[in-house]
DNA sequence: GATGAATGAGTATTCATTCAT
DNA sequence: CATGAATGAATACTCATTCAT
């Protein structure tokens, strides 16, 4: 019956927030952003519609949170220990943490999807968002200092040094957008598989690194 | 003063169908199906809005129609005078075609990623489409007869018939998957491109072909 | 090749007036005159729909059209030939008639029960309508000279004249009271079953007739 | 402050629902089910369309609620303390009931005969409504166990049981349908009458008493 | 006369959001 | 903090009616 400490509080709220995020991100992922109702989510929380205001604004805005913390998550999940620049250990060790990420979050991954026609979502991932690596110096004056530029520059700055090894006719920006064609496509098709088989899984990833080392 | 043909009907009502679709698959794919309203695609279609549903039963049909359209053209394209069975040639032919056809259908490439989180529209997609290329006896039993069931065999076969070309321990499936990986990413990333540089997407295509023939 | 005479035209009219008029009673009487649509009867009737407006101004008028004309056969199937003075066995002529005509107006009775809400419609049946019997000089000054008053007046004379062949205590107002509550809910329940026994149908009328006569 | 109980929020609920309810049933049965929009109803209602969706799925649920509403009213208004076996006096009591209750629901009984046409109304109100007098032991198999049903049961048996005070000729299933067709018009007649008057309508009652005990 | 494309006012329905308690 | 009743603006859809041909 004592009254519960301003802590307490603050870890209760940050409990019904965190639990409202998690069930609005499972149906936003499942059934889309505009097919999920506020009622719904509510429901499934076992909250009332009401106490979702309290804790966010509107729809847009916990959409917002949710995309929000999960990039934040991917960006304090990534092994950024380092000056920016990866080695090719490195660089091995950032492709595999990308698809361990990925499969720990495929249902953002699939929203994410549904909602990058929407301009405002991908300017949010895309610029709006600064994870906690803000000491890289080297980062493009004209970018946003998001995690994504971050390591856009990190990938970008290891294909150009990966040119020293490489013959003279070498095109490393080619060799990038490989790369990167080859990792996006891989994601989205495993975002949207059924069931992810393991095997198949590891098996690609080495194949990627042992393409793009 | 007499009255319209049947013929001068049906020519209305094609023209007016076409180019509601049109302007319905030009704004689904910049504000997304769920934020274009009815309304909203009539008055830019300069029809009302009653109109609409003389030619379409509901927006869901009309989203439909578009994807059945679009899937339509597609499979059109494609150079399919062929058994199936694709040469080292045709391969290349085949990859050029469908990024030139990529960059003809980049709207409806756009909505078909917002769209992907229905299953409703994968259904669509993978199965129900079925074009013209039906004379490919080889196609699995237990898939739809749909172009893209059609398309993934003849990749498939390539690859399998690749092994022949390569040493012993060369692993037609990986490469396969690296392939379509790797176009999948492409597709996905121009999709969403503002603006397609020529010289840097043909280059991609021919490193794409260069990679994988 | 030869112009149609105005009387060809004419006769083409009304059969057209009829075969609309027909279809639409037919589908007012089996889903309701609100869930059918005048596109429903046009295509049913085998015209467009601008053609239905070409005989008739409105959807109502068509429905007025039809109560019109259904009350007037009914009138004219009345056996009138009289001073309006029905003797005993013009009576029982007259209720077989009742029934007769009901059997072969099935659908318009019941149409006539789902429109009774409409205050228009009642007075259209009431009032409004006025059949060839006019001829019938004791018809109440306060009352409209229709069909419906006649027969109403018709079979109050009956039952006062019927006074003189009763003891004095018999309530003559009473008496056809409840003559027409059997007739009207004889007249309800067979409309709505959905096949008329004939024996039982005849059986009913003749014990009516025995009742009341 | 503190927020309202559960049970206040069903008083609320149920208070709501019986205002919708009641405004509605007024309106469908003075200008029709078809003629009278949720908009209209909300309006008298002094509540906003919304909240109408709140308690009811759709316009149909709520005419189904309605429906079911009086249905169960009306069973339970009758007196059914017994054996489902009526004796004479019972009969009579049953006869005053139904007129009683008829008296009280005139609104329904009008919007029941404009719904007449309408199959799934039919059918709800003859068949899906179960009241309380599921005791009859003696209800046809073959028949729903709805109030309506039960009271045919009764009113059969009842004229089967009257045979043996009767000359050997009665036709009871002929006496029978006599009372319910007077019973049926005096109802549908009484429906649709402006005003009632009470000295008519009692006197109609007792006869029907006096002919069909 | 005949057609059916076109209109637009109207209707049911949804849902994010507010607010009294 | 918590509830869910209440709102109202927006949306998909219908259909009687008009009109150019």
């Amino acid at each position: 019956m004592s009254p519960r400490t301003p802590k307490q509080f603050k870890e209760i709220r940050e409990e019904k927030k965190t639990l409202i995020m998690d069930v609005a991100l499972e149906h936003f992922a499942k059934e889309g952003y505009f097919n999920t109702s506020i009622s719904h989510i509510a429901k499934h929380a076992g909250i009332s519609k009401g106490l979702m205001y309290n804790y966010f604004e509107s729809k847009e805005e916990l959409l917002s949170a949710i995309i929000e913390r999960s990039m934040s998550e991917i960006s304090r999940n990534f092994d950024t220990d380092n000056d920016g620049i990866l080695s090719e250990d490195e660089f091995e060790f950032f492709v595999r943490d990308c698809f361990k990420i990925l499969r720990e979050n495929l249902s953002f991954y699939r929203l994410f999807y549904h909602l990058m026609l929407q301009k405002e979502v991908r300017d949010q991932i895309f610029n709006s968002f600064s994870g906690p690596i803000t000491s890289v110096e080297s980062v493009y004056k004209n970018r946003k200092n998001s995690f994504l530029s971050i390591a856009s520059k990190m990938i970008a700055d290891y294909f150009e040094k990966k040119k020293k090894r490489k013959p003279s006719d070498y095109d490393s920006e080619l060799d990038m957008n490989m790369f990167i064609y080859t990792i996006e496509g891989f994601a989205r098709l495993t975002a949207f598989l059924d069931e992810i088989d393991s095997q198949t899984y590891e098996k690609s990833i080495n194949r990627i690194i042992e393409l793009y080392k």
